[in-house]
Order: C-alpha cells, then sequence, then structure tokens
DNA sequence: TTTTCTTTTCCTGGTT
DNA sequence: TAACCAGGAAAAGAAA
C-alpha cells in the first residue's frame, strides 16, 4: 500500500461510499485524509486493525471477524475501533435518517474506549444537538447492547450491571412529528432529518431526543432474558407514535394534549387527524380513528394502556408503557 | 418456510 | 343521528 489519497467529503453522506470504495480499492493507500468543510480526518490504514484489510489479522478484536459486513453490535463498544465506530454511525445516520452532514465525523475518529468515556457534554461539544442521539445510543449499547458473549469470554471481561449514569435509551427509529397548521401531513412527514438546528426542541423534550420504547422494552428484555426474541415489527409501535406527539406539543399542536401529565392520561383532540398521521406513517390512507382506537384498546390486555372508563378520547398509559414520564427524562 | 407479534380490517352491539 | 366505545374474529405484514 503507498501513497496518500484524499476523498473529498461533500456535504451529503459520501463518506459512506467513500468508504465503500475504499474497502473495494485492489491497492490501498496507506493514509486516507477525509475532508469534510474545513475539517479533515486523518486515518491511518496500516496501523488501523481491520479484519478486511488485513486477513491474517490477529488482535484482541479476532472475534470481530467478518465486521465489515456490519458486526459492531455484536461486540461492547468498548472493544470496537475506529471502523466500528464508524460503522456505528452509520447505522445510526441510517437508523434516523439523518442527514451525514450534521455528523462531523472528524470528531469521531476514535477508538470505542475513547467513545465509551465521553459525557453527554463531549457528544454535544462534538456534534451539536445530535450528540444527545450519540451519546444516549452508546450508552444504551453500553449497558444493553447486544454483542457476542463469546466475545466478552474470551478477553474475560466483566460487563459491569450496574448503572452510574441514569438509563439513557436508544433513539434507533425516530421521526419527528410535525403538524402545521395547515394540516399538511405530507410536511409532516417531511421532516424526518435530524440535523443540528432542527434538534434542539426534541431534544429538551422530556424523553429525551425521542426514544423508541421499544428499545427500552429490548433493552429491559435483553437485561433479563438475554436469549429472548425482539420484535418490533414495521418500526415504532402505534402507542410509541402517540407518545411522542404527546412529548412533543411544540411541534404537534392541537392533536392530543395531556389531560393529567402525572398520571398518564391524554386525550385525542382531533382523532381523525392522528388517524391520518398514522395511516401517513404505515402507508395506509385508509387508516380511521376507528381503527387506530381498535389498536389501541388491544394495549389495554397487555396494560400498556389502561381504560379511563366514561371519558370519551381519554386513554392513561399503564404500567408497560415507558418514556412518557417526566421522571424519565 | 414457519412462527410470532403487532396491527389492520370488518363486524355487531352498546353508549353518549 | 353521529361519534365513540368494546371486543370478537380473521387477515396482513414484517421480523426472527
Amino acid at each position: 500500500m503507498t501513497g496518500v489519497t484524499d476523498i473529498s467529503v461533500a456535504d451529503r453522506i459520501t463518506w459512506r461510499f467513500t468508504k465503500t470504495w475504499l474497502f473495494n480499492q485492489d491497492e490501498m493507500p496507506d493514509i486516507i485524509m477525509i475532508l469534510q468543510g474545513s475539517s479533515t480526518m486523518n486515518i491511518n490504514l496500516s496501523a488501523n486493525h481491520h479484519p478486511s484489510l488485513h486477513p491474517t489479522w490477529t488482535s484482541p478484536y479476532a472475534p470481530c471477524d467478518g465486521f465489515y459486513g456490519g458486526q459492531w453490535h455484536e461486540i461492547h463498544p468498548q472493544f470496537w475501533n475506529k471502523f466500528h465506530v464508524w460503522e456505528w454511525l452509520q447505522q445510526l445516520v441510517d437508523a434516523n435518517q439523518l442527514d451525514a452532514s450534521c455528523i462531523p465525523f472528524q470528531e469521531f475518529d476514535i477508538t470505542g474506549e475513547r467513545l465509551c468515556s465521553m459525557t453527554l457534554q463531549d457528544f454535544i461539544h462534538a456534534s451539536g444537538s445530535v450528540g444527545h442521539i450519540l451519546y444516549s445510543n452508546v450508552q444504551s449499547l453500553k449497558w444493553h447492547g447486544q454483542y457476542g458473549s463469546h466475545m466478552l469470554q474470551s478477553l474475560n471481561v466483566v460487563i459491569k450491571t450496574e448503572q452510574t449514569d441514569a438509563p439513557v435509551i436508544s433513539p434507533w427509529k425516530e421521526d419527528s412529528y410535525q403538524y402545521n397548521n395547515n394540516n399538511s401531513y405530507d410536511d409532516m412527514y417531511e421532516s424526518k432529518v435530524f440535523c443540528r438546528n432542527q434538534l434542539p426542541a426534541v431534544a429538551s423534550s422530556p424523553y429525551n431526543g425521542g426514544f423508541a420504547e421499544s428499545d427500552v422494552r429490548k433493552s429491559h428484555e435483553h437485561h433479563q432474558k438475554p436469549s429472548s426474541k425482539k420484535h418490533n415489527p414495521r418500526g415504532t409501535h402505534l402507542w410509541e407514535f402517540i407518545r411522542d406527539i404527546l412529548l412533543t406539543p411544540d411541534k404537534n399542536p392541537g392533536l392530543i394534549k395531556w389531560e393529567d401529565r402525572s398520571e398518564g392520561v391524554f386525550r385525542f383532540l382531533k382523532s381523525e387527524a392522528v388517524a391520518q398521521l398514522w395511516g401517513k406513517k404505515k402507508n395506509n390512507n385508509s387508516m380511521t380513528y376507528e381503527k387506530l382506537s381498535r389498536a389501541m384498546r388491544y394495549y389495554y390486555k397487555r396494560e400498556i394502556l389502561e381504560r379511563v372508563d366514561g371519558r370519551r378520547l381519554v386513554y392513561k398509559f399503564g404500567k408497560n408503557a415507558h418514556g412518557w414520564k417526566e421522571s424519565e427524562s
């Protein structure tokens, strides 16, 4: 491998293509310089432990062979190398439909060990409001992540089960539900891109950036039953969708409102509008409040919602609903 | 391919 | 009468 290759990264998500290109080169350069704006990320490939670049590579990271296929999630973040960190970032960009220009990748030219040691302030300093998402996800992966136990065993690693930080949950799948007064639901769903200038209102919301409860549940299940199956079809669940609307009232005025915030009691103000919004999210133009409410009633049995007798359009979060309490922020 | 889970759809009947 | 509630039944759709 010889020479230095400069790759200019434009505002968009070209870093991913850059990486793909990089790993498809017959002749690898020694150093890659990724330029983003005025910043530069230097990667010394000859010094970087990457299995796909070093077939005979033998390092403590050995169990992550094949990582290039996206195996970073099988490894505790503490043991990620720079490429794992990049893979994780890419996953986060994809899952949250972030504009890649929101992520200052040069700030993450670091190993997993360094990543795990970063505080929320560090993340915010490094990446602005996106830092909330990054920090939350790292915390989630640190404490509840799914990674191969063989890895941990082979490294004789003891996973800490006590949390010193407040549990902050992954924001994997999250939309920014925005409602405008013209009832343009299309517009609401065009606003999926989290960028620095869009995040503060959401990031400061009670649920700290819009965490999908499914992740709370999944994390909880992992904690209790590591081998249990995860299931979260079609992304966010209905009740999470409702919760998220409630938690971003500034962006969704007049759709649903809290009746009793501390008790988790809420009321639909524009039931059909919410149904249309839900239908839009599910790509189902025929969604009605009638159907939505049927789905809501199924939550009673699972204790995600509780009945509120005698009050129309009023529901209450049950004990299996998480992420709506102010104290959970 | 099968299983599992979460809706979605349709329905009947009751209540406000 | 319209809108909503309750819940049974079956099917759809997606992930594991």
